[in-house]
RNA sequence: GCGGGCGUGAUGGAAUGGUAGACAUACCGGACUUAAAAUCCGGAGGCCCUUGUGCCGUGGGGGUUCGAGUCCCCCCGCCCGCACCA
């Protein structure tokens, strides 16, 4: 029997959708619109499994619906500026552009032998001019609404390198290539003015309801509201300006429990303290570290009390002192909190340390003990007993002594209360030559003004040198200098390239008009927006999704988008990732050496290189290039082609989950379709012998077997919908067993069996698009399977005659009762109470309860 | 540190609060073969020399319920994010 052969097949079928135009896009008002999109990848140099698994999630979802009769759009693009070809110009010498489209093109040769059913015709790169034009007009209109603006921030400075760095650039606080330690550095930057934003991003996030509920909470909790009290402390030996210490405390019902005041290093009066030599050493000790707020949370506390006092504002005789505290964000809040020791962990390890005083404010009930040997933090809901309590009852929760503390502090004029947010404003500033240019223009009589559209795109110049330190763009020897498009003087370009975060915040967008001369067309994004379906990676539920909202609201408002499309993404998909085990091994100086999956052999103890060194094998983690623990899909389609990768990264781990790659799996999928394609020969070679003879009326078991199929339509079309790639597989495994286990002489079989592989070929299709023609073709299905119409299950041959309960007493499983399926409660009840194992277990009581879940159990209870 | 998630046989996993382990891998046995591979058929959570209408079993401990892998509380372990990685 031949073998069915994926070489040739697959691209076959490939060139077979192609000539048809089968995934062109076009506009069509007739059919209703589905728009599915992966989270486009960045061309780090060749496509790993985990992207694999990603598209073919996306393709299955494409090709179910353009089954359902949908007009389907599923592009593909390119997320092409970042670091990581500044880094390999660097080390390798070659032009950022040159690796970047090199990667480009590798990554789509590995891409187009997946047989996926995307729209090649509208794929981009970011980093294209004709796409960056789009975003410097899309810059110039946000800044003319109002939502750009520029203010001095924070970086991590790299004095030996003469650069910013990223914080993953930040090693043990020093810089990764040079290895001096960081500084904090100000600088003046551009910023999008997310924060005003705060409560509609907030709220608007109720409605996204097809997206998952963790990424919902992750994203209130990062866009962090909270209502509390802002007031002045009135300080005592403060310098000149500082009368006031001004505090935001999202716990005002503790004021009574205040051990210290405390401010950030970077804090203005933290600055102003700064002629006391020691203070100014502390300060500069804290801005030693790097800017990221892990760093800062996760450091080791330190405090240093200044000196200065403050008035405690309930009781003016109570002095509390006021330290500077390496914890505490200039950028949330005032920059200055009180500390309660008592009811917060941090403050009572800060006074623990410094030898400050713990005063409990509330207890868990009216008879606990004073106890200060842990902070007492309980939900804001709970209700407690406050002893040391200014404002409303003895007994109440936190939320309700908040707002009875509010009030109390409006009304004595302490305070006011406010609401305030943790989301920043988003500053996009890079000193980076791969990026987008910024297209404004300092200009010393006009000031900062932003370049004339019809000059777009700022291009970048292709002659750069990356080899020394500092900005290239700021280096380079003409490209700054330009004419100030207001008054025609000279003038210089801004050098600084946007985050590539901008980059992706609005491509979704693009797509639905790549090639247009306006950032979008009203049409194509009125008929295609938003995205039915978003699938991507869980590590971009907070940073990617918020900044794309954003962004949806910010092209709105300057009249790129439609209202509807605000909330760009209808659904949303997390998948998880694919891992690896790492293995590695030390050097002779000591170094960690990181060796990719195949220089390693899997021994019974352990793992071995090849010359039997042993290696150490790490835990499983997200496939990455730095540990080597990447697997390339390439070597799986050369020795079983596309369908096999498909089949295998959508079977066993459901998609939402991190998978764990191993060696094994591709094979045993490899059988799987292999014994698929031998039922098909030989079930094709049945039908040809009964060619032309009678037709035989299906018998009892074709009939079950139909049955089989009808069940299978009716579980994988729900398992599809509800992403459950993994449980759908499994079905077609049961349905492949019940046609291989189908006697071919029973009458009707012939034509059952041709039927249920039909059916088969359809249900795997979105998986496995070339073996399903192939089988389709076959077995004489018509046209191609692609463009098939999804089958729909007979509900008449979905019924069952009876259904098995087991039955349970005193909720153990005992034994199981068979009843028609159509039997009411009361006649399940008789039927089990006429049970001879329920008799006996009864043994002539009367059960106290019986509880018959119809279809599912029966319990007894006595 | 903070926020979010996950934890089920040897392994990947299945299970609207209702028969725990579907389906698959690996494994064991059998058929076919000179033999092997491939293929086909069958077995299998653990315990007991009590084989039963038995006991135990979904990271650990407690709770709610007629019934908990699933819901609640505490703990342990692992993973993701933390604003200049993409």
């Amino acid at each position: 029997m031949s073998r069915y052969n994926a070489r040739e097949v697959e691209p076959k079928w490939q060139k077979a959708w192609e000539d048809a135009a089968v995934f062109r896009a076009t506009r069509d008002r007739d059919r209703p619109k589905y728009y599915v999109l992966e989270m486009f990848p960045y061309p780090s140099g060749r496509i790993h499994i985990g992207h694999t698994r990603n598209y073919t999630m996306g393709d299955v979802i494409a090709r179910y619906k353009l089954a359902q009769g949908f007009n389907v759009l599923h592009p593909m693009g390119f997320d092409a500026f970042g670091m990581p070809a500044e880094n390999a110009a660097i080390e390798n010498g070659v032009h950022p552009g040159d690796w970047t489209y090199r990667n480009i093109d590798t990554m789509r040769t590995q891409m187009k032998p997946m047989g996926f059913s995307i729209d090649w015709s509208r794929e981009f790169a970011t980093c294209d001019p004709e796409y960056y034009a789009q975003q410097q007009a899309l810059f110039i209109d946000m800044m003319e609404a109002g939502l750009i603006y520029r203010k001095a921030a924070v970086v991590n400075w790299d004095p030996v390198d003469q650069t910013v760095l990223a914080n993953e650039q930040v090693i043990d606080g020093k810089g990764w290539r040079s290895g001096a330690p960081v500084e904090r550095r100000e600088l003046t930057q551009w910023f999008f003015a997310i924060s005003d934003m705060a409560e509609e991003l907030l709220t608007a996030i109720d409605g996204l309801e097809a997206w998952p509920e963790k990424v919902r909470t992750m994203q209130r909790n990062w866009i962090g509201r909270s209502q509390g009290l802002q007031f002045g402390f009135e300080t005592i030996g403060a310098p000149e300006g500082f009368a006031r210490l001004d505090v935001y405390t999202t716990r005002p019902d503790t004021l009574l429990g205040a051990g210290f005041a405390a401010i950030s290093p970077d804090h203005p009066l933290a600055k102003a303290l700064e002629s006391n030599p020691e203070i100014a050493a502390f300060n500069a000790e804290c801005r030693r570290m790097g800017t990221s707020e892990e760093e800062l949370e996760t450091a080791e506390k330190k405090g240093f009390d200044t000196g200065v006092r403050v008035r405690h504002p309930l009781d003016p005789s109570w002095e509390l002192p006021v330290y500077i505290a390496n914890f505490i964000l200039m950028d949330y809040g005032t920059g200055a909190i009180f500390g309660c020791p008592a009811h917060d962990q941090r403050d009572l390890d800060f006074s623990r340390k410094y030898g400050l005083p713990v005063i409990d404010v509330f207890k868990s009930s009216e008879s606990a003990p004073d106890v200060a040997k842990e902070a007492y933090v309980p939900l804001k809901s709970q209700p407690v007993t406050y002893i040391r309590g200014f404002a409303g009852e003895k007994v109440m929760t936190g939320d309700e002594a908040v707002a009875a503390a509010v009030a109390f502090c409006e009304e004595a004029g302490i305070g006011t209360g406010v609401t305030k947010y943790r989301l920043r404003d988003w500053g996009i500033s890079r000193q980076r030559y791969w990026g987008c240019p910024i297209p404004m223009i300092h200009c010393e009589s006009c000031g900062i003004v932003p370049e004339d559209k019809a000059n777009l795109p700022v291009r970048l110049p292709d002659d750069v040198t990356l080899d020394r330190p500092g900005n290239p763009l700021e280096h380079h020897p003409t490209w700054r200098h330009t004419a100030c498009p207001k008054c025609g003087g000279a003038a210089t370009r801004e050098t600084d390239t946007m985050d590539t975060f901008v980059d992706s915040s609005w491509y979704f967008a693009r797509f639905t008009s790549p090639r247009a001369e306006t950032p979008t067309v009203a049409e194509d994004a009125a008929y295609w927006m938003n995205v039915d379906q978003y699938i991507g990676g869980v590590e971009h539920a907070i940073l990617h999704l918020l900044y794309s909202r954003f962004f949806a609201r910010a092209m709105h408002m300057t009249g790129h988008l439609p209202a509807g499309a605000i909330e760009p993404f209808d659904a949303l998909f997390t998948q998880g990732m694919v891992t690896h085990e790492t293995y590695s091994t030390r050097n002779a100086a000591g170094r960690t050496i990181w060796h990719t999956p195949d220089e390693v052999v899997r021994t019974e103890t352990g793992a071995t290189l090849a010359d039997g060194t042993p290696v150490k094998v790490g835990p499983s983690i997200k496939m990455s290039k730095s540990k080597k623990n990447v697997v390339d899909p390439e070597d799986i389609i050369e020795a079983y082609g596309a369908d096999t990768a498909r089949w295998f990264v959508m079977s066993d781990s459901p998609p939402e989950r991190d998978v764990e790659w191993t060696a094994s799996g591709a094979e045993s999928a490899w059988k799987h379709l292999q014994r698929v394609w031998r039922l098909t020969v030989e079930i094709a070679a049945e039908r040809e012998r009964s060619a032309g003879g009678p037709e035989a009326a299906a018998g009892e078991e074709a009939l079950s077997l139909l049955r089989a199929a009808h069940r299978a339509i009716r579980d994988v079309t729900a398992d599809i919908e509800g992403f459950s790639f993994n449980r759908a597989v499994a079905r077609l495994y049961e349905l492949t067993n019940a046609i291989a286990k189908a006697s071919p002489e029973a009458p009707g079989m012939t034509e059952a069996r041709a039927f249920a592989m039909r059916t088969m070929a359809q249900l795997m299709g979105p998986m496995v698009p070339h073996l399903a023609e192939e089988v389709w073709a076959r077995l004489g299905g018509e046209g191609l399977v692609v463009r098939a119409a999804w089958p729909v299950a007979d509900p008449a041959l979905l019924v069952e005659s009876s259904v098995i309960l087991p039955i349970q007493i005193n909720g153990k499983r005992r034994g199981e009762i068979s009843v028609p399926a159509d039997a009411d409660t009361g006649a399940v009840e008789a039927m089990v109470l006429a049970d001879p194992l329920v008799v006996r277990a009864l043994d002539g009581a009367t059960p106290r309860r019986l509880i018959v879940v119809p279809g599912r159990i029966v319990n007894v209870v006595m």
